[in-house]
DNA sequence: ATACATGTTGGAGC
DNA sequence: GGCTCCAACATGTA
């Protein structure tokens, strides 16, 4: 489920255990966790798709990858590949990938490309689009580095909107399509977060995963598109490819 | 019911 | 070293 905006949902979901203290910890990961036991919660930040959950002088994070997820005060049949138990309260986390941040969360993560952060900056995206060679659209709005939080749903509702081919090449896009895709790309991820919310995100998709096109009435194509080989839907029609 | 997917990582091979 | 491909992780959905 998890690109940038579910993610998000899932901080505003846990802020409850913020300022309580860990009383057990347990799970399958193989990383050995215990010494957050009896550590107390300081904040719950994310950057993109990854959830922290940061101690003094400590952060764990987790990635859901593709199939993670997770449960607040309830646990499901099987194991979970991290349990944090509260006086008043549960988190379960299953299916992902944990690490263990011991630097400063600011040399680890650049806050300005969090497409969905106060901290989000635009110029800074145009910057990095504008410094890449031979880079297809696709590929860019996958990179986390420089749209950190969108996913194959996102890019795929961008280039829709924006009428542009994800085989485009973003140093040949027009400085005009360029700006609209960076914009683009945040306006659309806080329309999930607000879809994702009231349940109705997927009922809003014009693209992705669709055979028709809305505007032309015509099919539209699928492919695997770019470096990443990810999932693209796209109409041949109304979206230019700009070569 | 079989195949595929909202993602990333690490290692092999070139 | 860098690029690309592939397997691995694992579950819900069509």
């Amino acid at each position: 489920m998890p690109e940038g905006p579910s993610i998000l949902l899932l901080k505003e979901a846990t802020k409850q255990f913020v300022g309580k203290k860990v009383l057990t910890v347990s799970g399958n990961s193989k990383m050995d966790l215990s010494f957050i036991k009896n550590k107390t919660i300081i904040d719950i930040k994310t950057w993109g798709k990854q959830y922290l959950i940061c101690f003094k002088n400590v952060t764990i994070r987790i990635h859901l990858l593709m199939f993670g997820s997770y449960t607040i005060n309830t646990s499901k049949e099987f194991k979970p590949r991290l349990h944090l138990q509260f006086k008043n309260g549960e988190l379960n986390f299953y299916n992902c990938s944990i690490k263990i941040i011991e630097e400063e969360l600011d040399e680890v993560y650049d806050w300005n490309a969090d497409v969905m952060s106060d901290l989000w900056d635009s110029k800074k995206a145009e910057k990095k689009l504008l410094s890449t060679e031979n880079t297809m659209v696709c590929d860019a709005l996958l990179d986390q580095n420089i749209f950190s939080g969108v996913g194959n749903i996102i890019k795929n509702e961008v280039l829709f909107r924006i009428k542009v081919h994800p085989e485009s090449i973003v140093t040949k896009l027009p400085v005009k399509k360029l700006r609209e895709m960076i914009k683009e790309a945040v306006k659309y991820s806080f329309e999930f977060l607000e879809w994702k919310r009231k349940y109705v995100l997927r009922e809003h998709w014009l693209a992705h995963s669709k055979k028709i096109c809305p505007r032309d009435n015509i099919s539209f194509s699928k492919g695997y598109l770019g470096k990443t080989h990810r999932r693209s839907f796209y109409c041949n029609k109304c979206q230019v490819l700009y070569k």
